[in-house]
DNA sequence: TGAGATATGTCAACAACACTGACTTATATC
DNA sequence: GATATAAGTCAGTGTTGTTGACATATCTCA
């Protein structure tokens, strides 16, 4: 082999570590904008994902996200507390709190949104370097490999999750 | 607009949440097998770049991870007590610990790479569904994706850190 | 040579965010 | 009415990050 590819592997090593830098960054940019509001992380995914599925139940937030219900529980009171998502009870189940943002929340979430959609938007478009190209399908190529990256196993939970959101737009 | 793209940026919008759950997964591979160890993501992270940049510094390594120094020395401290990682006092600057897996390190290192590598060649690889194609230029292209999403200011030091790997290899 | 800068190590306190285990309340289901 | 399920809560713990203060060894430069 030659000189270039000596070491097996190197391409995918490679990447774990861009993925490592390129997450880094990736979350860097709300923080800035949480620390105003006294917001960590963990609010960040909870507000994210009620925005992005509202009448979301505890029950289902909890297997989006991984961590048990004391976990979120935490985060998700201040929110609540500070009018960023409302509750209401389930109608076809009492027993569940269907959560919503509230319009303060939305627009939090919208900035967050923002900020992290403007660098993958620009990383997808930018030519970046020298004898670097993005196709034109670079959305959907990145799409796909993020796709890929996910657990086999639970690919179709979350596909069946995001399938939620694209109903609504006719 | 068509019904299908209603929504203003709702390509970014998707990939926001797949790079979420395309890093929860990709940092749960290794997680499982550091807990047989006893340890956690932040004596993954003092491995991996040990073992792949010899003779890092304490200062580097910093800079690398952006986290403050006692931060980094609870888990270094932790990885050369158990003969992980060992030091060496810099010849050119007496000042400076250099730092250096062990075979042990290394090993484990070896071992945690692996499983992330495995993933990513597979996301590479994988057809994933009817309709999406990932062209023969999948690596180089998502190379180029993650490296635009490093803030750029910072790009110029990843790729010199990165250039210094390449370098042994002929 | 001596003053000051730099690289590292360490102590103490604290915060965010995850965990386990145990228990309660309301509601649904059979 | 018994049992299961959805959610909420209390108490304790661990990892990983933070600040602030200070110690030590070594280098650099006037």
């Amino acid at each position: 082999m030659g000189a270039q590819a000596d070491r097996a592997g190197t391409a995918s090593d490679d990447l774990i570590e861009l993925l490592f830098f390129a997450y880094r960054d990736f979350v860097g940019d709300p923080d800035r904008i949480l620390a105003e509001y006294g917001f960590g992380r963990a609010h960040h995914r909870v507000l994210h994902f009620v925005d992005r599925y509202p009448g979301l139940t505890i029950a289902e937030l909890l297997d989006i996200l991984r961590i048990t219900k004391q976990s979120l529980n935490r985060v998700l009171k201040d929110l609540i507390e500070q009018g960023y998502i409302e509750q209401k009870t389930g109608t076809s189940d009492r027993r569940q709190r269907l959560l919503f943002c509230s319009r303060a929340g939305a627009d939090l979430a919208a900035d967050l949104t923002r900020v992290q959609a403007r660098r993958l938007a620009r990383a997808l478009a930018d030519p970046v370097e020298a004898g670097e190209t993005l196709p034109s399908g670079a959305s959907t190529s990145a799409h796909s490999f993020l796709l890929s990256m996910i657990e086999p196993d639970e690919r179709a939970a979350v596909r069946r999750l995001m399938a939620r959101r694209t109903k609504g737009a006719a």
